[in-house]
Order: C-alpha cells, then sequence, then structure tokens
DNA sequence: TGTACATCAGTGAACGCGCGTTCACTGATGTAC
DNA sequence: TGTACATCAGTGAACGCGCGTTCACTGATGTAC
C-alpha cells in the first residue's frame, strides 16, 4: 500500500494474500495454494518463502482476510440503520444478522475460508485478541447497546453472544455449504426472517 | 452384510464405504480418497470404479452415512427422555440438540464429512427424500410433537425447524472447527446451555 | 452331470497432474568507508 | 562522490509424494445347453 515498490517486487507479501483473495474466492480455502498464488503475483514459486513459513501461514493470513471482509461488511450495513435508539439498536442487531448471512451467499469461498478448520489450528495458546471490527466484536457491541439502551434485560446479556452468533453462521452454513443449499431464495428469506425473530425473541 | 461373501470380494462396495468412514473420522471429508480406501479394503486401487462411477460418488456414499450416524446417536438420545407429555417433548428437543453438539465434538471428522460442501453438489434437482431417521425430520418430528401436546402455539410452528437447526448447527461448527475451537468445556457447556434457552424461550 | 461360454469384478501398469518443500544460486539493493 | 562489501529477496532445478483416471488384461463365477 504505502507506495513503496522498491526492493525488488515491492510489497510480495501483500500481493501474495491478494492472490490467495482471488482463489479462495472462487474455489474456497482449499484452492488457496502456495504454487499457485506465486504465479498470480508473477513470482517464482518458492519466493513466498521469504514471506510466509509455510503453506499454512500463508492459508491462515488469506483467512484472517476474509474475516476482515466480513467484518467490513456488517460495519457498513449497521451504519447504515437509523431510528431512535432502541429501535436503532433493535435494528443493528438485524442488520447485522443479515450482512453475515448475505456475506456467506455473496463470497460463499471467502466465507468457508474464514471459518475453514485450516485457519483455526488447534491450541491457538490464549485466544487471539480479537480488534473492535471482528465480527464477533461487533455483534458483542450491538448487545451491549441494547442493555445500555435498556431493550435487553443485564441478566439476558450473558451468553446472549453465543445465541445469536451461532443461529446465524448455522443459517449461513446449512445455506451456503449444507443440506439446505438447494432452498429457492424466497423461501430462504422467510426461513432467516425465522431465525432472526426466534433470536430477538429469546433474548 | 447378508452373509454373502461369494461373488470375488463380496461387498466390496460396503468395504469401500466402510474405509472411507474410517478415513473421514481422524481425517474429514478431504482424507476420504479412492486409493487409500481401496488400500484399506485390501483390493486394487481402481477396482472401487466398478461400484462408484468417480470419486465424488465414494464421498458422496461416505457423508450419507456420518448423517446416519448422527440420526443414529440422536434417536438413541431421545428414546432415552421420560416425564409426562408436554415435559417429555421439550426434553426431547433438548436431547436432540445437544445429541447434534455432542456428535459433533466427538467425531469432528464425520460432522465435517456429513455436511460438507462435497457431499452436498449444486443443484440436487428436487429435494433428495429425507427418511424419517434423518436429523431434520427428527428434528421435524419433535416440533410437530409440542405442537401437538400443546406446548407450541401453532402459528410458531412454521420455520422453527430451521431456527432450531441453525441455531444448533452454528454452534457445534463455531466449536468444531471455527474460531471458538479453544474454549474451555465448562464455558462450552455453559454457552450451550444459554442458546438452547435462547431458542425455546424463542419459539 | 458335464462342458462351453458369456459375464463382469478385480488386477497391474501407466499417464499426467499439481502440490509443498529444499537446495545452491544470482543479482539488485542499501550501507560503510 | 565513488567504490567495496554484506545482505537478503527472488530464481530455477529438482525431490518425492499421492492423487484420480484410463487401459488392456485375467480369472472366478453363474448360466445355457
Amino acid at each position: 500500500m504505502d507506495g513503496k515498490q522498491g526492493y525488488h517486487h515491492g510489497n510480495l507479501r501483500q500481493a501474495l494474500v491478494a492472490a490467495g483473495l482471488t482463489l479462495a474466492r472462487s474455489g474456497g480455502p482449499e484452492a488457496v495454494g502456495l504454487r499457485e498464488a506465486s504465479r498470480q503475483a508473477g513470482v517464482s514459486h518458492n519466493a513466498a518463502y521469504r514471506h510466509f513459513a509455510d503453506h499454512r501461514e500463508l492459508v491462515a493470513a488469506v483467512a484472517e482476510r476474509c474475516m476482515q471482509e466480513l467484518g467490513d461488511l456488517m460495519r457498513a450495513r449497521t451504519g447504515a440503520v437509523t431510528g431512535g435508539a432502541t429501535e436503532r439498536a433493535w435494528g443493528r442487531l438485524d442488520a447485522l444478522g443479515r450482512a453475515y448471512v448475505d456475506f456467506a451467499h455473496a463470497e460463499p469461498g471467502w466465507f468457508r475460508t474464514a471459518f475453514s478448520a485450516a485457519a483455526h489450528p488447534d491450541p491457538p495458546g490464549p485466544p487471539p485478541e480479537l480488534t473492535a471490527d471482528h465480527p464477533f466484536q461487533q455483534l458483542n457491541a450491538a448487545l451491549d447497546d441494547l442493555v445500555a439502551v435498556g431493550a435487553l434485560p443485564a441478566d439476558r446479556r450473558p451468553g446472549a453472544e453465543y445465541a445469536a452468533w451461532s443461529a446465524v453462521h448455522g443459517f449461513a452454513a446449512l445455506t451456503v455449504e449444507g443440506p439446505l443449499r438447494g432452498m429457492a431464495a424466497a423461501e430462504t428469506e422467510q426461513a432467516l426472517r425465522t431465525v432472526l425473530a426466534v433470536v430477538v425473541r429469546g433474548l
């Protein structure tokens, strides 16, 4: 980004991640290969080892960017929500859920990559320090906001993030790569409405 | 199964699926290979083509068996639920959800295989005719039962299956192969309790 | 009951592919004097 | 300002692997006469 095209290729690391993003977009996480990414970056297939220890690291970097893409869409959608304080707080939660599902449908490759097993190795030691733009943190903020405006009783807050996230993630996964894949668009929309309604009512 | 060990190998198809099941158990869907399954069945690597048109068909057959395993556990768990009619109806729904999540944690390879993108090709034409033991149908039956005993208003029934399934599936996916993978067992149990409670309250 | 034959499940060798990774290297860059 | 040098990003060839798939085949089985 910062303009320096200087040293040799310049920002090969970024170029490789960008290529990986393209591959993930159309083929999911299993399409992200060191050789293919290098090819797309116009570089010999092992130059990548100057920037990534191995194949896993590249996939992890790409997956993180996919997660950011999701976070970006969520951020954009909640920013557009208007209305009074309470109405807006609920509206934002709804917008987050819809953004999540829309992203999964619009970019199934990215969605699968962001949540692939390959991107989440077994013991990451301590929890990996999520930024405020991480989808999970945006959800937490929205729920905190509901409590702040008095729309959600404080004793309902603990664990609410898991319920909301699970419902929306499950719906996305089932309709994108699972048994609900074949569903018609209208049915899908109706089902999503019900899912979101049950969550809101259950909180 | 039916005893005939007669023709050549006997039931090679079954042997291959069984081998595939073993592979999926430890390595997920991407570990199910024609060559490796043949090897485990003690047969040359292309004998499989007498029983499967290609690699995809084997994976699909294995995935279907994984789904059956899940259905079997759910069936067993709900069968053990006792109490009065209403109590039992709610107890069964709860048992279904817990069985689902327990299965995902106990057999992550099978769980991932059952719901893998590879197992659900794009346009399966008409919906694929689910048996009564299919997880989704067991869920539908449990919800119908709630209506039958008067525990669930009939107008809340439509779409309830999507809400319940999404929540439980999402929780399983997030904790098995997603960002919630590292969670401690006690926390996981507490979170699951909240997820199930929100669903029940929301219905 | 015995023999000839058709079927077809499983064999063995080979093709071509793309992958991750390692090796010794080259040559552009920034730096020290 | 100019030259020698150290650094290290990227090269090119090679290794070894396992995969899915195709080919011409073999030989055990069931069947027709």
